[in-house]
DNA sequence: TTGTGACTAAAAGTCCGTG
DNA sequence: TCACGGACTTTTAGTCACA
């Protein structure tokens, strides 16, 4: 699996997890709501400035999203 | 400090570590040796496709550089 | 509430060079 | 070996109307 589609994943399950909207999402992040479209479409390659951005409003550390991020695309086959 | 800074700073810390020229680790990661040169310097914002070449070429694993990116950004005022 | 195409502005990333 | 810069191409950031 390649990172942007690893990234779009991860990011859809924290931001359901957290019953959150993609427009509330991108409000919070100062980000549009069809870029976090974008994003979990994996038609996107985020900056490092747009994960912080983002793993903020979600309250998720950067860290544990690339970690995650890593699992998808280094091990897992799910 | 910010992210970008705090990137360039994290990264020069590994390569000479490793002791690895900016050039070996450009052409390691299919990235071109004045571009590393910017990063090193906190001149650009790179993307997480660019941080997981990078964290390849370094035998670090990307949660890691983005961990001590946020000890960098969030904790120290240095 | 989200996906999508189409778009412009901005930034990523390349390639040439110098000191 | 690296900082730095100009000029360049490619891709992302960011926005809109519409389904």
């Amino acid at each position: 699996m390649d990172i942007e589609q690893a990234f779009g994943i991860v990011l859809k399950k924290y931001r359901l997890e957290r019953s959150i909207s993609q427009e509330n999402l991108a409000f919070g992040a100062g980000l549009d709501r069809t870029y976090i479209s974008l994003l979990e479409r994996g038609k996107r390659r985020p900056t490092v400035n747009t994960l912080f951005a983002i793993s903020k409003v979600l309250n998720v550390k950067p860290y544990k999203l690339i970690e995650d991020i890593e699992n998808l695309v280094y091990i897992n086959q799910d």
